[in-house]
RNA sequence: GCCGGGGUGGCGGAACGGUAGACGCGGCGGACUUAAAAUCCGCUACCUUCACAGGUGUGUGGGUUCGAAUCCCACCCCCGGCACCA
C-alpha cells in the first residue's frame, strides 16, 4: 500500500508527533504526583497481552479512553492513567517451542516493540510506572499473596475432575471454558481427575453477587456474573439405602422444587459419583464400568451435542422416598453433573423437561403431582414447570404448590431428613497450569511433613532460566532438577517443589493495585500511596472478560480486604466496555479474511491524531463498528482545515467591518459547542463530540471568509476551540497552541467553561403543525409569549390553506419549539 | 431455548415524545488547473412535478397520543453472551 492517503495535508503529522512526544517526554508533561492536592481520578484500561504488535483493536481500546483520562485533567483532577503489559501467558511458550526463543526473550522484544508504538499514540501514560508482570519483582508478589491466601485456607490443593485443554497441555479454569472449548485454543476440551491447587471463590459467592459497591457497572456485565455464580435456593434431602447394608445409609440430593417430592420416580446419579461402584449389581457392573467409561472419555463437545438425546444406565439399586415410602430404581447419567449440588438428582418426570426426557427413553413412570390450573387427568406432552395445586402429595395434597414448597421443607427439616440450602453453579477458581511461563507457586511436597508453604521470606521462586520447553502434559519445570529438588523448610530434608505455575488471572487481579507504586519493594503496594489512588474510577475494557478478569479481580479485592490488606470492597468503580472494531468489508477482522487493519501504516502517513480522531468519530464507541479508509481521509482533512483556520493571524481582521450579529452568532455557536463537547465527553460519546467541533471549525472557516467578526472574538474562539481539540488531537493542538503563541503546554489548562446566558439562542424555528404534521416555520424570538406564537402560526397563509373551512379544535403550543393545531 | 444489544438515506451514523437524516463518507454539478490530483463552493432520503408544491418514509403489524424513530403489545431479522446447574 504506496498512498493510502489521499489527503495531502499542509502539515508533517511524524514531524509535530515525535517534536510533542519527545517535548511532553522530556518535561515529564504527563508525569504522576501522589501527593497532589487534587482530587485523584484513576482511569485504567486493561493491559495488553504483549503478543507483539499493536493492532487497530488496541488502538480502539486505548485511544477513547485516553481522551476520556485527557479530559479528566482538563477538568482539574489529578489523574493516574497507567499503562503495563501482561506478560505472562502460553503464546511466549508456544514461540519457545516453535522457534526455539527463549519466552523471556521473547516477550521482551515484543514489550519493547510494542511501547514504542504505545508511545506513538501520543497517550498520557507514565511510563515511570509501566509494569510487566513476568519480572520476579512483580510475580513475588504473586507468591506472596498465593500464602496468605493459603494461610487463610482460601488456597487449597485437591483431587478434582478438572477440565483439559489437550492442545494447550494444561488444565483451565471453569471460566476458561466457552462452548466446550479452550478460551485461547478453541480446541475442544476433556476431563481429567488431577491435583490441583484451587481459590476459594465459592466463600464469596454471595458477596460477589451483590453489587452495591458498584457505581456505573453495564447492567449485561452483571448478569452474566449473576448467572456465572448461579444461586439456587432449594432443600437438600436424603434417600434412604439403609436396606443395602453399605457404609453408607442414604444419598443426599438437591432440589429446588421440593414441591415435586411425591412425584420422584427414579433416582440419577452422576456418573462420577462415589457411591456408583456400592450401588451397582453385579448383573449390571460391565454395562456401567462401560458407561463411565464413556462418559469420562466424552469432550465436552460430545457432551454437549448429546444434549437432546439422554443417556444413562440402570445400577440395579433402589433407593427410598421417604415421605411416600416408595423405592424408585437409581440410575447412572451423564446430564446428572457431579459438581453441581451433590452430584444426585431426583427424577420428578413430570416437572422437570430433562427428566421428563429421560423416563420416556427408558420407560420410567410419569406422576404428576402438581396440577394444571383445568387440568383433566391426560398425559402430559411434556414436563408442567410452572405453579398449580398439588396432588398425589399424601398430606400436602389442595396446597398450593408455592405453599407446599414451604410446607414440605418445614417437615422434612422435622423429620431430620434434610435441610433448606443454597446452591451454586460458580466452582472454585483452579489456578495450577501444566506450563512453565507463569509464576511458581510457592510451595514444596516433604516426604516427613507434607505440604509446605514457603517462608515469606525465601520468596521469590525464581523461574529458572533453563528449562526443557517440550508440550509434554506436564511443567518444563518437572525436568528440571535443580528446581524440582529444594530443602523442606520445616524439617530440612529433602522436599520436591510444586512445579505447576499460576494461571496468568492472578496477575491481573491486582495489577491495578501495583500501578499505585510500581516499584515497592516492601509488600506489593504501598499502603499509603494505594490509599491516595484506589480503588479505579473508571475501568474500560472488553466485555469478553465478564466471568474471568473481571470476577477474579472482584474475589481478589474482597479477600485482600479480608485479611486488612486493603479498606475498599471493590476494585472496579465504574466499568465501560467499548465495542469491537471490524474490518472493512464489516466483518471480524483476521489475517485469513485479510481485512486487518495495520494502524502504524496510517499513523505514519496521516499521523496519530487522525487515527486517534477518526477511532472515536466512526460511531458509539461502545457499539463498535466497521473501519473506512474513506472514512479516516475524511477525519484527517478535517483536521487539515483545522490547521489552517486556527494558523489565521486575528490582526488581519482589524482593519475589517465588523457585524454584531455575526459576532454574537459565533460567540453563541462557541458556547454551545463547548456544552455539547464538555457533556459527550463526560459519558464517552466521542463521536458526537468531534461532530460539534466540526461543525464549529467550518462556522470558523465561514467567519473568517466573511471576515465580519472582532480580533478578539476570533482569537476566543480558536483559543477555546484548541483547548477542546486537546484531548482528541493532543499533537495537533499543542502545535497549533504554540504557534499561537499560548504558553506551554495546552495538557496542562483547564477545559473551556461555557455560559448559559451566552449559549442560549434569541430566535427560533417555531415549527407549525396542523394535525401534527408541518405545515410551516416562523422565526420567532425565543421569549415569544404563547399568545403571540398561536397568533403567528394561524395567521401563517400556509397554515390558512389547510385550516380556512375548518372547525379548530385546540391549539398545542410547546415553548420555543412549536405550535400544532388541531383541525376537526 | 433463555438473557442482553441492535434494525434509520448508496455507506458509517445524528435526533430531551415535538422540523427525521446532524456530522462524515460516497455521488453529482461548479471554481481553480494546459490537465489530473489535492483544495474550495453548491446540491444530494424516496416518489410525482419544468417549477411552486404535494405525497411517502426510521424491520413488520397493531395500540397509546394533538403529535411516535422514541412509549406499550405481538412478530421478523442481525450481533453478542449463556445453554442439561436438578
Amino acid at each position: 500500500m504506496t498512498t493510502m492517503r489521499q489527503v495531502e495535508l499542509r502539515y508533517n503529522p511524524q514531524e509535530i508527533d515525535r517534536k510533542w512526544q519527545e517535548r511532553w517526554e522530556r518535561d515529564g508533561t504527563y508525569r504522576v504526583r501522589d501527593d497532589d492536592p487534587s482530587p485523584k481520578w484513576y482511569e485504567l484500561t486493561m493491559y495488553p497481552y504483549p503478543s507483539g504488535d499493536l493492532h487497530i483493536g488496541h488502538w480502539y481500546a486505548m485511544a477513547p479512553a485516553d481522551c476520556h483520562a485527557r479530559f479528566r485533567r482538563m477538568q482539574g483532577y489529578n489523574v493516574i492513567h497507567p499503562m503495563g503489559f501482561d506478560a505472562f501467558g502460553l503464546p511466549a511458550e508456544n514461540a519457545a517451542i516453535q522457534r526455539g526463543i527463549h519466552p523471556y526473550t521473547w516477550t521482551m522484544g515484543n514489550i519493547e516493540n510494542m511501547r514504542g508504538q504505545l508511545r506513538s499514540m501520543g497517550t498520557v501514560y507514565d511510563w515511570e510506572r509501566e509494569i510487566i508482570c513476568c519480572v520476579p519483582e512483580y510475580y513475588r508478589w504473586n507468591q506472596w499473596f498465593f500464602l496468605k491466601l493459603y494461610e487463610k485456607g482460601l488456597a487449597y490443593r485437591a483431587n478434582a475432575p478438572v477440565v483439559w485443554c489437550p492442545s494447550c497441555q494444561t488444565v483451565l479454569a471453569n471460566e476458561q471454558v466457552l462452548n466446550g472449548r479452550c478460551e485461547r485454543c478453541d480446541t475442544s476440551i476433556t476431563r481429567r481427575d488431577l491435583e490441583q491447587w484451587f481459590l476459594r471463590i465459592t466463600d464469596y459467592a454471595d458477596q460477589l453477587l451483590d453489587f452495591g459497591g458498584l457505581v456505573d457497572w453495564p447492567e449485561k456485565i452483571l448478569t452474566m456474573q449473576r448467572n456465572w455464580i448461579g444461586r439456587s435456593v432449594g432443600v437438600e434431602i436424603s434417600f434412604d439405602i439403609s436396606q443395602l447394608g453399605l457404609d453408607e445409609s442414604e444419598i443426599s440430593t438437591f432440589t429446588t422444587r421440593i414441591d415435586t417430592i411425591f412425584g420422584v420416580t427414579f433416582m440419577v446419579l452422576a456418573p462420577e459419583h462415589p457411591l456408583v461402584e456400592k450401588l451397582t449389581t453385579p448383573e449390571r457392573s460391565s454395562e456401567v464400568a462401560a458407561y463411565v467409561e464413556q462418559a469420562r472419555r466424552q469432550t465436552e463437545i460430545e457432551r454437549l451435542s448429546a444434549e437432546k438425546e439422554k443417556t444413562g444406565v440402570f445400577l440395579g439399586s433402589y433407593a427410598i422416598n421417604r415421605l411416600n415410602g416408595e423405592q424408585v430404581p437409581i440410575f447412572i447419567a451423564d446430564y446428572a453433573l457431579m459438581g453441581y449440588g451433590t452430584g444426585a438428582v431426583m427424577g420428578v418426570p413430570a416437572h422437570d423437561q430433562r427428566d421428563f426426557e429421560f423416563a420416556r427413553k427408558y420407560g420410567l413412570p410419569i406422576r404428576l403431582v402438581i396440577a394444571p390450573s383445568g387440568w383433566a387427568g391426560g398425559d402430559l406432552e411434556e414436563a408442567y414447570l410452572e405453579e398449580g395445586s398439588m396432588v398425589n402429595s399424601g398430606q400436602f395434597d389442595g396446597l398450593p404448590s408455592s405453599q407446599g414448597k414451604e410446607a414440605i421443607a418445614d417437615f422434612v427439616e422435622g423429620q431430620g431428613w434434610g435441610r433448606r440450602s443454597v446452591s451454586y453453579r460458580i466452582r472454585d477458581w483452579l489456578i495450577s497450569r501444566q506450563r512453565y511461563w507463569g509464576t511458581p507457586i510457592p510451595i514444596v511436597y516433604c516426604e516427613k511433613c507434607g505440604t509446605v508453604p514457603l517462608p515469606e521470606d525465601s520468596l521469590p521462586v525464581l523461574l529458572p532460566e533453563d528449562a526443557e520447553f517440550k508440550p509434554s502434559g506436564e511443567s518444563p519445570l518437572v525436568l528440571h532438577q535443580g528446581f524440582v529438588s529444594a530443602a523442606c523448610p520445616r524439617c530440612g530434608g529433602a522436599a520436591r517443589r510444586e512445579t505447576d505455575t499460576m494461571d496468568t488471572f492472578v496477575d491481573s487481579s491486582w495489577y491495578m493495585e501495583r500501578f499505585t507504586s510500581p516499584k515497592y519493594d516492601d509488600g506489593p503496594f504501598e499502603p499509603k500511596v494505594l490509599k491516595e489512588w484506589m480503588p479505579v474510577d473508571q475501568y474500560t475494557g472488553g466485555a469478553e472478560h465478564a466471568v474471568m478478569h473481571l470476577l477474579y479481580a472482584r474475589f481478589w479485592t474482597k479477600a485482600l480486604r479480608d485479611m486488612g490488606l486493603v479498606d475498599f470492597d471493590e476494585p472496579f468503580l465504574r466499568l465501560y466496555n467499548q465495542g469491537i472494531i471490524l474490518g472493512e468489508d464489516h466483518e471480524k477482522m483476521s489475517k485469513s479474511r485479510g481485512n486487518v487493519v495495520n494502524p502504524d501504516e496510517y499513523v505514519g502517513s496521516m499521523g496519530a491524531d487522525s487515527v486517534r480522531c477518526y477511532l472515536m468519530f466512526l460511531g458509539p464507541w461502545d457499539q463498535g463498528g466497521p473501519w473506512s479508509t474513506s472514512g479516516i481521509n475524511g477525519v484527517a482533512r478535517w483536521l487539515n482545515r483545522v490547521w489552517e483556520v486556527c494558523q489565521h493571524d486575528p490582526s488581519e481582521l482589524d482593519d475589517r467591518p465588523t457585524d454584531e450579529q455575526t459576532v454574537r452568532d459565533t460567540r453563541r455557536d462557541l458556547h454551545q459547542t463547548i456544552k455539547k463537547c464538555y457533556n459527550d465527553l463526560d459519558r464517552f460519546k466521542f463521536n458526537t463530540a468531534i461532530a460539534s467541533l466540526m461543525e464549529f471549525s467550518n462556522r470558523l472557516n465561514r467567519v473568517w471568509s466573511e471576515g465580519n467578526v472582532d480580533s478578539a472574538t476570533w482569537r476566543d474562539c480558536t483559543e477555546k476551540f484548541l483547548l477542546m481539540l486537546a484531548p482528541f488531537a493532543p499533537h495537533l493542538a499543542e502545535e497549533l497552541w504554540e504557534r499561537a503563541g499560548h504558553p506551554y503546554s495546552v495538557h496542562n489548562r483547564m477545559f473551556p467553561q461555557w455560559d448559559e446566558e451566552l449559549a442560549a439562542e434569541e430566535v427560533i424555528t417555531l415549527v407549525v403543525q396542523v394535525n401534527g404534521r408541518l405545515r410551516d416555520k416562523l422565526q420567532v424570538p425565543v421569549d415569544i409569549a404563547e399568545e403571540e406564537a398561536k397568533r403567528l402560526a394561524l395567521a401563517s397563509a400556509k397554515v390558512q390553506t389547510y385550516i380556512s373551512d375548518k372547525q379548530i379544535a385546540r391549539t398545542h403550543y410547546v415553548p420555543g419549539r412549536l405550535v400544532n393545531v388541531v383541525v376537526g
